[in-house]
DNA sequence: CTTGCAAAGCTATCCGAGTTAGTTTATAGT
DNA sequence: ACTATAAACTAACTCGGATAGCTTTGCAAG
């Protein structure tokens, strides 16, 4: 068989099973650190034996990394498929949320890449960039403010699933509630942007 | 000389010096891990000294997230003093971005608490949570609205600084222009805030 | 079918960080 | 000065990551 998958020998252990299976251990205790020992266990095999297919802990965790990137960006690219405007935001965005609640550990594996300006984990946030970009190209922003733009929803949509995930929210409020509350005040805001011709007023401190 | 401070014996070791040596010492590398060893070293002990002072690697960091916490109340109280409406909410927002600017490690480590719904860690998010309610008691949000508005904010700020110092911003734009933009579209939604009165058309999905 | 080899697993071992036990020593209070 | 206590130290243990080197096994060429 040649030009194929590869074909796995004996135990069927391979990179990409090694990082599925960590990223799965992950996501079922989120908070605790992964060991090798335990990975191995659950991959039926010694600790040393990991070697022969990953060069260190950190490296794995790089891969991890990459892996969480690229789903996150898959899950954001269905979700936009088909929308557009309003319809493409709102969507990107609770596909972001859903990909936390679904895969919490993945999520802060992703954010804690050991090399985060690492080429192949930036492709997988460029991609997302990109789509960002798409959609709100019909918004009519200047250049810069689509940037602006950009950012702000990135931070918004990451610091409350950040923080949901963190159980930084204690009030008895409905949190999907909340989140459309904050998704809607982009969305408003992006419509409408007299906010950027604002005097801007207050100009730190 | 008795009920004023504990006067430190010895090396001068103390359970405070030690906790804000290791903030410190996270503030120099955010990236890396902080060890005992290291910290040791930097107070001139051998690593078990600090075992007479601190019960256990996890306990220190607590006392890390918890002294973070109060730092963080501190400057957003500071900045909140005197202002009033919008200005106290821009003020807020810089004071924070001012403090992860400042102290990086120390803010990623109150982020990452072993236990971060202790009491104690609650009470420094209790202090600005409180101060926040009082800020928005003006606009005449209703109770439920005020909450979502606060965690709006919070996520966008929190976001925001965290992306920013993870690096996760790689356009050429100005970052004070962007976070300016970011808390500008809150102050605007909070007080003209129709967002809230639209029909929430998209409830997910 | 045999045989050889490379990949993948294993055991044994090392290293470094956190932690504990038990000893020594400095200081504070009598 | 004397003693008690707290704080520092050395020595040693545990546990997880990593390496070395041996052994097994699956595949493929002869």
């Amino acid at each position: 068989m040649s030009g194929g998958q590869v074909m796995p020998s004996r135990r069927g252990l391979t990179r990409e099973v090694i990082v599925r299976t960590a990223a799965d251990m992950q996501d079922q205790h989120p908070a605790q650190v992964m060991t090798l020992k335990d990975l191995a266990a659950a991959l039926g095999v010694r600790t040393p034996s990991l070697y022969n297919h990953i060069g260190s802990l950190e490296e794995l965790r790089q891969e991890i990394a990459i892996y969480g990137a690229h789903e996150l960006a898959d899950r954001l690219g269905s979700a936009a498929i088909g929308r557009a405007g309003d319809d493409a935001l709102l969507a990107m965005s609770w596909a972001y949320r859903d990909f936390v609640t679904n895969r919490p550990g993945l999520h802060l594996a992703t954010q804690r890449a050991p090399r985060p300006d690492q080429e192949e984990l930036m492709a997988g946030a460029m991609r997302v960039l990109n789509m960002l970009h798409r959609v709100l190209e019909p918004y009519g922003l200047s250049e810069k403010e689509q940037i602006h733009a950009i950012r702000a929803l990135r931070a918004m949509v990451h610091g409350f699933v950040s923080l949901e995930q963190a159980g930084g929210f204690g009030m008895p409020v409905d949190l999907d509630e909340s989140f459309q509350y904050l998704v809607e005040m982009f969305v408003a805001q992006v419509n409408n942007r007299q906010v950027s011709e604002l005097p801007t007023s207050f100009k730190r401190r």
